[in-house]
DNA sequence: ACCTGAACACCGTTCAAGT
DNA sequence: ACCTGAACACCGTTCAAGT
């Protein structure tokens, strides 16, 4: 057998450590794959081949590992920035398409790290960056700037929320919300009714991405009103 | 002692029984007093003075407790209608005020109610009506109501979670902010670092109420700008 | 420093038995 | 029909002991 050495190259299977990195790794794939419900301290140190005590010498408690995936995957959110060749309300566009894409990687998490507040904050402040520049380019004050990509986070976190929710269970959206809204008492709501009732099975096929895009269009719009009123 | 009746007036210590009702009611006290960590099924059972099996008759697992919890909170909701008194745009915000104000009462239980899918498809459906109507006025189509009250949705949900996670923890999100910000390296986030820096501290303060009336006027703008694109 | 085994104080839920 | 006790198969985490 060849390197035998200490330390170069490749650890040998023997030689493998433990380390917060292959910890979250592996919890990672486990949330993944089964969900979060999956995720126990102990299966985790078992797909490590490991005592499950092993994993405290790493991260202090279970909540920790929570938290570190949270961080993972706003670590992995990659925001392109279009520049200038386009106009501020589609380089907007770009950036909330992209951190939705992000958070869509792993569905299983969504709720995780929608509510990690600190994991939020943290890699928000990185992320927030193409927002804010597409917003300084629609003349917004700082203050509007600042309340303008707030909104715009809500409103892609909502979403977010909603699409991992759906696609955790699975049922179809429309004939579902048809189907109760015709349950209802016929004067229980009225404009519901016919609003629903008219736009039928096909007029309410609800396609997330078309769903987006709407919400970041009225929102886009919203803006520039914004800015024209500055 | 009076009132030896079977049925009359409030039912004897003795004669208590357990209801659906009266576990969910004690869970959700539960809930909001100790958030959701601490509702177990064996401490429900002893907040009721009962055997934790006795549950079981009533409701089929926790799963089903935490869903009859979300809608319990839905159930709440109180969505006044201010009549046409009022332009469809206040109307609209009416509407989403009120149902902040609903979810905001139960903090602990937002991330539950919030990603319910069959609680807030239920009662959503209901509590829509009043978005309907101020919609409607706004003289969108059937198709055009139905995606703006999606988006608004999305919006006081995203905006709810993040309320609801920062209320759990304590910490000033303003100086928070501004402390990750001047964290970062020069050159990583020019835009934001300049705009957030100028804000400072006073500038960035945060009021939620304020936060929420701003993504309303943007979102209200935005739907404005649609109606008038018929 | 890192890993382990045994143990503690919990969980949700099944099942057979009581009334 | 409703409630119970004992039991099963799990949890997260502490602690003392190993290397």
């Amino acid at each position: 057998m060849v390197n035998v050495g200490k330390r170069s190259g490749r650890p040998r299977a023997g030689e493998e450590r433990l380390s917060r990195e292959a910890i979250l790794t592996a919890a990672l794939r486990i949330v993944d794959d089964e969900g979060i419900d999956a995720l126990t301290m102990r299966r985790l140190a078992a797909t490590l081949q490991v005592n499950p005590m092993s994993l405290y010498h790493h991260l202090p408690n279970k909540a920790a590992v929570l938290a570190g995936l949270a961080e993972l995957v706003f670590a992995g959110l990659e925001l392109p920035d279009p520049g200038d060749a386009v106009p501020w309300d589609e380089q907007l566009k770009e950036a909330a398409r992209a951190y939705r894409n992000g958070l869509r990687q792993h569905p299983n998490l969504a709720l995780q790290v929608l509510s990690d507040t600190s994991a939020v904050s943290d890699v928000v402040v990185v992320t927030m960056e193409p927002f804010y520049l597409a917003l300084d380019r629609a003349g917004l004050s700082p203050r509007q700037i600042f309340e303008a990509a707030n909104t715009l986070i809500d409103f892609i976190h909502g979403f977010s929320l909603g699409e991992a929710s759906v696609r955790a269970q699975t049922f179809e959206l429309a004939p579902d919300l048809l189907t109760r809204v015709r349950a209802l008492p016929a004067d229980k709501a009225p404009t519901l009714t016919r609003i629903v009732d008219g736009l039928g099975v096909e007029g309410l096929a609800y396609d997330f991405d078309d769903g987006f895009e709407s919400g970041l269009s009225t929102l886009t719009a919203g803006i520039a009103a914004t800015a024209r009123r500055r």
